[in-house]
DNA sequence: CATGAATGAGCGTTCATTCAT
DNA sequence: CATGAATGAACGCTCATTCAT
């Protein structure tokens, strides 16, 4: 295909089908561990041509730029959210809270295994350069979550599980702000707790687990008990 | 003064009483603020010479180097927080849940009022360099305010207020990650609620009250509910 | 070509054959001139690159930094002297008395021709910044060279027209020097003899002949007369 | 007195019968030590003040410039040779050959008393800036000794002890450039002679011998062998 | 289609020097 | 008389990007 138009319409890429070449998603995943390990500004593009093991060039060449380059990143591991949320959200067999309890597993399960890019966002979204379209994506993202689990909240207060008078963002920033300050602390956590001898398979299974059992504790507290 | 001298001692500024000139908190705050718009890496020395009025050169005469200012700027901002927490925990006119409260009050307050700082720190986590002075920094001080609130914890535990059994880095990460998001979310939130046209002051007021709640509510969830 | 290979193996570059394009030679050559006028340190790379009228960042981006272009320029000039030396000695159709004038002449005429760059070595040796790669290839130079020239003493020697207990390198030493002393004094020598009229050419064939002449004459003093 | 008329005066201070305060003297050696190291241009002010524990501006205002305190250090040190020359020079009871070994001797011992300011006085004379102050300090010098050495010749020629056609420059020139090389090559010397054991005084007493009889054998050599 | 070569802009830092007191 | 503070200029180097092939 002509990169060219690639670039062109690389704003939407789901929409043409579009997928990386291998090369391409090699680019992607090595800046993806360099901008977590180094930041984006302090990441040269230099830096990702030589770990990704390709020339130089080729990343412009096949991005564009390397705030493209960025942004490709996002469109990669954001694409698939949407979907994940929205079947989650019309699945009728589910009672509120269970859907809850799922979103909550589901969330910690992605950003666990997607740690890197979730500390990328997170950074992201500390300064968020005005008119950045990445910036862009990820309010367009929030609000489409947003709406998401207002609606579900809506379900479960209509059905009398939930408190009236929650508010959906407080609620999301917990979960999000929760899991996000797990993730950032991971070594200080288990050096706190002498857990370094354990298998890091082992301690990242335990970690996940209890992590979603206190976010879902949180939840409850929320949602259900009076304040 | 001396800036010779002042180099070699301000790992420990507050033991020799050292205080900033008026120019040279005018360099820290301008990098506060163009840190946490830009970033660290995305912010030039030149920026903040340009920004703050001062001589290029004078940055480096005054810190010795860019790190260096980043590290003075986190000393000039984390100096106070020990004393804060000590003078909170050794009063013993609070009962535990008061104690609790306060402190809660006072981190929400703080970060709010050091919104960009914060925004810095938790940038600074996400890729903490190994072996930067900065990352040593924020272990002793994340280190301090566990043994801290972990005294705490016990104490109400003895009175037999608290549950046992709580993960007090659990409950800090409850705090800090669940108002980081808040900040960092603050605009879109502004945004979702149609409350731009409320008065800035009058917006922070009732957010920082419904923040403080907010966690007040979820520490009570895990502190004292049964799971 | 490949630059970075080139970096990689700019150890021995006679090993691979690698030979500079014609713009990486002018740079060399205009370092070595402005080395040679204004010394490593006093000349900037910007001053290199104006004068050879490259870019700026070329420079770095074929020899990789200053030193390495210092260190390309040694390699460049020094690069076939052993060879030359070897097949001088290893000729078997000359005398120990003929090997020594025909070593000297080389040696002048090497020197008178690459003034330039025996000016810097000779610089560079007084402050011989310990471990420094250009030293440690001077070194080495100096050890092959005091090998060969000791060798061909003792050949000297066994054959009766050498004297004993002659010290190798002092030999070297008064040659080196002294032609060094030379070149210093060019301009000196040629006011302090009014010889400014001469037109160059012809004043270098003189000045070379007589250098070599009087070395020899040294080497005869050191080597042969009763002391 | 007033500096700013020292500073004006200060291209013939002898004139002025000026002496240099204790604190300007250690300067002067600092700055003698450094340049010899690093060199004139490697060498910065704040170095030098740093090493000799003094102010940075007292530098500037002692001596104008950094170009004015080499200036100094080059006064200081050659001041009192055209004296010494002189008077040995006219001394009636010394034959011709004793008047230029005892010139020798004086020379060796100088220039290895003074190693580092002889370095730098090397260098400096290898890349001489047109126009230097000090090019032109280290031409009248070199002149001043030529025309006494030559009419040591000329003397020693007359009484019949000497060859006719003897180039007083290349005299010269053998026994500086022997001597320098010596001085510059004397680490190299001790290592290729396994004489690192040696105590530096011991060491430097007979190296000092051992480049004053070389010498003397070459000045034999070319005075009065005939060719 | 891919890439080695090249570049202007900007980086953090240090320089010799001057100024205000 | 001496010095801490300050500064414009320049340093070596790296950056993201472009271009010719």
């Amino acid at each position: 295909m002509l990169v060219l138009i690639k670039h062109l319409f690389n704003f939407a890429p789901e929409l043409f089908n579009m997928s990386y070449s291998e090369k391409q998603l090699q680019i992607i995943e090595t800046a993806e561990k360099l901008f977590a390990i180094k930041g984006f500004d302090g990441t040269s593009v230099r830096d990702i041509a030589d770990e990704a093991g390709v020339n130089l060039a080729m990343i412009n060449y096949y991005f564009g730029s390397k705030e493209k380059l960025m942004q490709a990143l996002f469109e990669q591991r954001t694409g698939h959210v949407k979907m994940q949320v929205d079947n989650l959200m019309s699945d009728d067999s589910l009672a509120p809270m269970q859907k809850v309890e799922k979103l909550i597993d589901n969330f910690v399960d992605r950003v666990i295994e997607r740690e890197k890019f979730y500390k990328i966002m997170t950074c992201e979204q500390m300064m968020h350069k005005n008119d950045s379209p990445i910036t862009e994506l990820m309010i367009q993202m929030k609000k489409r979550n947003a709406e998401a689990v207002s609606q579900l909240l809506k379900d479960g207060q209509k059905k009398g599980v939930f408190k009236k008078n929650v508010d959906v963002l407080f609620l999301m920033m917990t979960m999000v702000g929760t899991l996000t300050q797990m993730i950032i602390s991971k070594p200080f956590y288990k050096e706190y707790n002498n857990l370094q001898s354990l298998p890091e398979e082992k301690f990242n299974q335990q970690f996940r687990k209890k992590i979603s059992d206190h976010i879902k504790l949180l939840f409850k507290a929320i949602l259900i008990h009076e304040a």
